[in-house]
RNA sequence: GGUGGCGUGGGAGAGCGGCCGAAUCCAACAGCCUGCAAAGCUGUACAGCCCCCGGUUCAAAUCCGGGCGCCACCUCCA
């Protein structure tokens, strides 16, 4: 079983019971008012790799992940250009989509909107009024945070301290500062939901919690999302269920920051890279193999340079696969126990891996076989290094990497390529290194492979 | 003020009590291979002790105490 490291604990724990038939994972989704950035990319990379070892592993899991459809974000956008809220979040979900898709991101198993789920928000903050411990203001409905005995659990700090430390200024009808908005009165020209205490819209935090509770349940195993979701999100939405009564998710994980220089990425420091602008320049698979060389809970540099050099790890990857002709691994999840391959490397691969989702590790491990797989092809082993190439390729093929052994090669290069055997079979050696010039020129790598021009990109 | 995290070779980044004079990837250099290359392999260099000081231990990069530096969170944020 997947071991990850739970913030309500502060220890590395298994996430679900040894013989759980069904995994239920959480994972928090994005608010859809603009591109996603390269933070969005990892902590979605890093939660669908969690995914993909409990399938290899053998495990069904539940993976639910929300799109937020309504919030402040997206009526401002919408005001600015003056076209409707629906539109926005329509927009930039399918620009979502399209960027996982090209990562290789399996989509979840069910992706809730928020404004499909406003009737049982009402009903829950309904609910919290009824038990005293949510309160009308003249804006909202707020949860009073004091009636959670055990609220600062994940933020790992007791209420007072919390409140100690508070940066919010605004004085107003709360009784605390830490309290939060459930439900905000409607606004003239903004979306608005009826409710018995009044028109208006649910607050963020509490989307969350009715939508993984009505798909998973109660107790369900694992809630995941970004380090800053931590506190005040999931702290928050941790709070409605306890105060309802309700128990939440046995496991808390969070993954760490895209950094840019010493910074955080992030949209208020506008020091971001768009996703999209990314997988317009790069090959997708070099930032999962970027997110992959680096453990999820550290803070991971992106720069050019980090890039460039899992492009150059990557070649590496698909040279093997287009030496020894390694079949392309289907497309989806892969289950380890139906393909066969050394038990040795896969134990030692799954051990790294259920151990706090160690991919470093377990990529340093797939990087040896890489090597034997070489130097057996070296000394004329072509079985043996068959077999440790398909070992190479569906251990990757868990972390969602997808070998490719071949290239399209159109028909100039192509028979720039034929002349170009026939002159090293003639030994007219410069018209053969002209020709190789050209088809460099044309952006094919070169290489000869017995007697024969071999190109790829 | 509080909380969490981080500090390992040129870069990235594992290891978290002995197998560590430190994995793995990228970059560099040399050799082999090649008509020449590319790919691949092999080797070398780069961490004289893993931020500093003190301690525990037969044994510490790994544990404890104290520093220093950096990041984040306590407001929206993945």
């Amino acid at each position: 079983m997947l071991n990850l490291h739970d913030t309500a604990t502060g220890s590395i724990r298994p996430i679900a019971p040894e013989g759980a038939p069904v995994v239920s994972m959480y994972v928090c989704g994005p608010t859809v008012y603009d591109l996603p950035h390269l933070g969005h990319g990892r902590y979605v990379l890093v939660w669908d790799i969690a995914r993909r070892v409990l399938l290899a592993t053998g495990h069904d899991v539940r993976f639910v992940s929300n799109i937020t459809d309504i919030d402040d974000n997206i009526i401002n956008r919408a005001t600015e250009e003056g076209r409707s809220e629906a539109e926005v979040a329509a927009e930039f979900e399918e620009r979502w989509f399209e960027a996982l898709d090209a990562l290789s991101v399996l989509r979840p198993t069910e992706v809730p909107h928020a404004t499909a789920y406003v009737e049982e928000m009402v009903a829950l903050i309904g609910r919290l009024m009824d038990r005293g411990v949510a309160y009308r203001t003249s804006d909202g409905v707020y949860l009073d945070v004091s009636a959670v005995g055990d609220y600062g659990l994940l933020a790992g700090q007791p209420l007072d301290q919390l409140r100690a430390g508070a940066r919010i200024v605004t004085i107003d009808e709360k009784r605390s500062p830490l309290d939060f908005v459930l439900w905000k009165d409607a606004k003239d020209g903004e979306p608005s939901w009826d409710a018995p205490f009044g028109a208006g819209r649910p607050g963020w935090h509490t989307e969350c919690v009715v939508m993984s509770l009505n798909l998973l349940g109660e107790g369900f195993d694992l809630h995941t999302g970004g380090q800053d979701l931590k506190f005040p999100h999931h702290e928050n939405e941790r709070a409605q269920a306890v105060a309802d009564g309700k128990v939440f998710a046995n496991h808390w994980a969070h993954s760490g920051w895209v950094m840019v220089g010493a910074e955080k990425m992030s949209k208020s420091l506008k020091n971001f890279t768009s996703l999209t602008d990314l997988l317009a320049t790069h090959d997708a698979r070099a930032y999962r193999l970027l997110c992959v060389q680096s453990h999820y809970r550290a803070p991971l540099e992106v720069t050019a340079e980090t890039i460039a050099a899992a492009e150059a790890a990557l070649l590496r990857l698909d040279n093997l696969a287009r030496r020894l002709d390694v079949p392309e691994l289907p497309a989806g999840p892969v289950v380890l126990a139906s393909h066969g391959v050394d038990p040795d490397a896969v134990s030692a691969f799954v051990t790294a891996l259920e151990d706090d989702l160690d991919t470093p590790r377990a990529f340093a491990q797939v990087a040896t076989l890489v090597s034997a797989a070489n130097t057996a092809a070296d000394d004329g082993d072509l079985q043996g290094a068959q077999a440790l190439a398909w070992t190479v390729a569906v251990l990757l093929g868990v972390l969602g990497i997808r070998l490719r052994a071949t290239t399209d090669v159109d028909e100039d290069a192509a028979a720039l390529a034929a002349s170009r055997d026939a002159a090293r079979a003639a030994k007219d050696w410069s018209e053969a290194d002209r020709l190789r010039g050209a088809l460099e020129a044309l952006g094919y790598i070169v290489e000869d492979r017995g007697g024969a021009t071999t190109l790829h990109r």
